[in-house]
DNA sequence: GCAAGGTC
């Protein structure tokens, strides 16, 4: 440390912002400090005397405000039509010190001109590294021979700043350095692309009818794209969505103690057939066996971890309904005036030195929970437990909690006082003991089907008590005994449809940013706000967001040029290059140099392909007046009537890509659509009317389809309808599929379309039989009903083997007799597995291998034919029945056993249960 | 007029 020759040194301090600067002044000085006014009426300056490592300091403690300095192009560069934008990927770029931020500079400058020392006690991570690199700026411009000092605390507390101004040492130049490349990417990326979208496209079109398109900047941003990327995304989903039906036993039994439902451990089944048949089973011998009463086990609900910002927005959302941007703000005020702690953190747990029972101490007067916090005091009752640790810790500030007691202030909203609620309830609720309950499931089988009933009795509600926003419900069900024996109540076959998930909220987007890291915890209720403030996104009531017109356009657009710019993925890369150069694995210029050259690439070529973006904004807005294209569109032959909307009619088009459909001409308003087969080479309405379909008149299309893209068997010239009567256009959509967008960007785990009559999932209610509207499926006209007509249609020879296993759960599949009116005496194998669909009739199994035949072991009813595991192949054989293999199943013999398909999509290499269509992350698909 | 990052 360098000292002068015995006097005090006058040390400069500088933190990120006026609230630290009193707090550090406060705990060094123990509160003996003088204020006195800066040049910025935000940024006092607080002095006392303090002895650093034993040399004797006149203190200057002050503060910025965050970033101090903006990167700006040089004055040529500024105008948007001073250059090209593709220009910008080089343009000079300089840091300076904007209009409103000049006062704490001058304040700045004038302490430092006082100073022999500067110490920096910007925030601990690496925008405050680089602010403080800014602050050095500043101070050594005037002050050329400032002895410099970085100060390392990770909070607010007498020890960590006393440590903290014990052990300066160098500022960290990577981590500033970090910040600069990614302040320069941003700006240069955000720039280019704002200026050449805005200028291709807003006097192109008519985007919005009050004539303010002069106006309006169509921005891009490495945050807010991705960021209106998944709100695009969810909104596809939900537009490729195509329900399929399933079918479930549903069972309940009502007796003097109450009423237990029980739910089939199968779940559910997409093959009707197959539930039919375990249905009829279960009616033809329905009397239920209690199988087990496990003890009652008990289970815990464990409070939340301690709060931090996303967690504040998004439950703030939930509960209350506000959006993120609004809730920042009201918790900025509270901070402000002292009742919560700093509302920006990423921190979710607590440091040990943490005083948590002072903090209950002060809400023990509350009317409404003042008790709750006063029983959390003491020991007796047993209610309090320290925090749990949720894993983040931003070494700068504490989880949000309450610092200061108020039952409501005259002058909060609504808001301010649910904020504070919810702020005090959840810090409450991290003190405190899990909910305990004690849950109890009884099974029971019916004709060889299980079923299962639980209940829950809450034994302790604990942090439910105070925490008002979660709930946990208790339900009752009778006492069983194990062997005890009852009919049921009600045993039924119920029909259900599979739905797609919800638009998403404004917690699921925070979700979605947080876990693709867009944005940090300060800024992404910002990038929100700011999709909403330009136009590219809606925010309905229950806070669900939907993609406006030109949001959607803009994603179509550079998607069909290949690009993922709004995706993730451009950001997730960023930050990891940031990461680099922070830890000195990569040089800020290097990083620079490779990320700069590859984006400018990209955006050359995404200009070479701007015809992609005029295409995807044709799709939604009509042509502005003021342009002197002429780029017409064709209207297309009408094919129909719009049976849909019944306001348009739908003429045959076809897309950019060559694809056809039939679509109808209110779009978007309207969004029936009729998706024709993917190898349409040519297509025209011809004058033929349907003479089956309605309502009329539909006329007939005269197909010419690519012969290398048709099966053997189908012509190459069809005159087809799309009404839904033509069975060759549907086996050729099932085969071959469509050009459909919905189907073409359908997520991995969405099944393919094969719905003639329309692939717009927005009017759901279509009977997946027949495909007409007006009633569901199971009421269909058109359907045979299941008793008499159900079985299936495969056509293999009898299979030999007697027992196959289930390669999906690897359980023994069990060889059964159909007992049924319809089907008595056929066999089949299913999976006794709880949860696995597995089911599969024996004669269809196709198996040439001609060993030891069926039945012989399967005893008088053939229920139970209990075999030996036939898993793992024979000899030296591999098991060629895994997954993967094409045969998903190997006989007792170790012989792949073929012909068992997924009732779901056909595919023989899994079952239903195990079917990636089912298999997707919303949690809708069964 | 453009980005995202600080913060009053």
């Amino acid at each position: 440390m360098s000292r002068r020759g015995g006097g005090p040194v006058t040390v400069l301090n500088v933190a990120e912002k006026p609230s630290v600067a009193k707090s550090v002044a406060g705990i060094l000085s123990r509160g003996t400090f003088r204020t006195r006014e800066g040049r910025s009426r935000y940024n006092k300056i607080f002095e006392f005397d303090y002895a650093i490592n034993g040399q004797p300091c006149r203190m200057l403690m002050t503060s910025v405000i965050g970033h101090l300095m903006e990167l700006e192009f040089a004055d040529r560069y500024r105008k948007w039509h001073s250059c090209d934008p593709a220009d910008l990927y080089q343009a000079p770029v300089m840091k300076h010190v904007p209009e409103d931020k000049k006062d704490i500079k001058k304040t700045l400058e004038e302490e430092a001109r006082k100073s022999d020392w500067l110490v920096l006690w910007l925030d601990c991570d690496r925008e405050g590294e680089n602010i403080a690199f800014e602050v050095v700026d500043v101070c050594r411009a005037v002050k050329h021979n400032l002895f410099i000092r970085r100060a390392h605390f990770s909070a607010l507390i007498d020890r960590d700043i006393h440590e903290a101004v014990q052990n300066l040492r160098d500022p960290n130049q990577l981590f500033a350095e970090a910040v600069d490349a990614r302040q320069e990417i941003d700006l240069r990326i955000g720039a280019s692309f704002t200026r050449f979208q805005t200028m291709l496209l807003r006097d192109r079109f008519a985007i919005d009818s009050t004539g303010e398109e002069r106006s309006r900047v169509i921005s891009y941003g490495p945050c807010q794209f991705p960021t209106l990327g998944f709100i695009v995304e969810r909104y596809w989903e939900i537009q490729a969505h195509e329900p399929e039906e399933f079918w479930t036993i549903n069972c309940s039994h009502q007796s003097e103690e109450g009423l237990a439902t029980f739910n089939w451990m199968r779940g559910h089944l997409f093959d009707y057939a197959s539930a039919v048949i375990l249905y009829e089973m279960c009616v033809e011998e329905p009397t239920a066996t209690v199988m087990n009463v496990p003890h009652p086990r008990e289970r815990f609900k464990y409070p939340p971890y301690p709060l931090n910002t996303i967690e504040l927005e998004k439950r703030a959302s939930r509960y209350f309904r506000l959006s993120s941007e609004h809730t920042m703000k009201v918790a900025e005020e509270l901070y402000q005036a002292g009742f919560i702690s700093y509302p920006r953190t990423e921190t979710d747990s607590f440091s040990s030195r943490t005083d948590l029972r002072a903090m209950v101490e002060e809400q023990t007067r509350h009317p409404a929970w003042g008790s709750y916090a006063q029983r959390l005091l003491e020991p007796e009752g047993g209610l309090w437990r320290n925090p749990a640790n949720g894993g983040h810790d931003d070494k700068a500030h504490p989880p949000i909690h309450p610092t200061k007691f108020s039952s409501g202030e005259s002058n909060w909203s609504r808001d301010h006082l649910n904020v504070y609620e919810l702020v005090v309830r959840h810090y409450l609720a991290c003190v405190s003991q899990p909910a305990v309950a004690a849950e109890t499931t009884v099974e029971i089988d019916i004709a060889g089907e299980r079923f299962s009933a639980s209940g829950r009795a809450i034994l302790a509600k604990n942090y439910l008590e105070v925490y008002r926003f979660e709930s946990w419900g208790g339900s009752v069900i009778p006492v069983y005994e194990k062997g005890q024996q009852f009919i049921p109540t009600t045993l039924t076959l119920d029909a259900a449809v599979t739905r797609p998930p919800p638009l998403l909220c404004e917690a699921d987007l925070l979700s979605c940013m947080d876990k693709a890291g867009i944005g940090t915890d300060a800024t992404m209720h910002d990038h929100i706000k700011k999709l909403l403030d330009r136009g590219y996104a809606t925010k309905d009531a229950n806070t669900r967001f939907s993609p406006t017109n030109l949001g959607e356009a803009l994603v179509m657009g550079y998607d069909d040029m290949g690009y993922e710019l709004w995706k993730p993925n451009l950001r997730a890369l960023m930050e990891h290059d940031m990461n680099e150069v922070s830890v000195g694995r990569k040089t800020k210029a290097e990083v620079l140099e490779t990320c700069l050259q590859q984006m400018k690439a990209c955006f050359l070529d995404a200009r070479v392909k701007k015809s992609k973006l005029l295409e995807a904004m044709t799709i939604f807005f009509e042509r502005s007046n003021n342009t002197d294209e002429s780029e017409s569109q064709t209207a297309g032959e009408v094919v129909r009537r719009c049976n849909l909307c019944n306001e348009s009619d739908m003429a045959l088009r076809k897309n950019r890509d060559g694809n056809f459909m039939v679509g109808c001409m209110n779009y978007p308003q309207c969004r029936n659509a009729v998706w024709l087969p993917g190898p349409t080479l040519e297509a025209s309405v011809t004058t033929n009317v349907c003479q089956s379909c309605g309502p009329g008149p539909v006329y007939k299309i005269l197909f010419k389809f690519r012969q290398i893209g048709i099966p053997p068997g189908f012509d190459v010239n069809h005159l087809g309808c799309v009404g839904g009567c033509d069975d060759i256009l549907k086996q050729l959509i099932d085969i071959c599929g469509t050009g459909s967008r919905s189907q073409a960007r359908r997520t991995p785990g969405t099944a393919p379309s094969n719905n003639i009559q329309g692939s717009n999932t927005r009017q759901s209610n279509v009977c997946i039989h027949c495909q007409q509207r007006g009633h569901a499926s199971t009421n269909c006209p058109s359907r045979v009903p299941a008793s008499q007509n159900s079985r299936p249609t495969a056509t293999n020879p009898r299979n030999d083997e007697s027992t196959v296993s289930c390669n999906t759960c690897g359980s023994q599949c069990v060889l059964r007799t159909a007992n049924t009116e319809a089907n008595r005496g056929r066999q089949f194998f299913s999976c006794p597995t709880q949860g696995c669909s597995f089911f599969a009739w024996e004669d269809s199994i196709n198996n040439s291998s001609g060993n030891a035949t069926t039945g012989s072991n399967s005893g008088g009813s053939g229920r139970r034919g209990s075999r030996g595991r036939g898993r793992g192949g024979r000899g030296g054989q591999s098991s060629g029945g895994r997954r993967g293999s094409g045969t998903s199943f190997v006989s007792a013999t170790g012989e792949p056993v073929s012909g068992i398909r997924c009732f779901s999509c056909g595919d023989p290499s899994h079952f239903a249960n195990a079917c990636p269509n089912r298999n997707t992350s919303n949690g809708n698909y069964f």
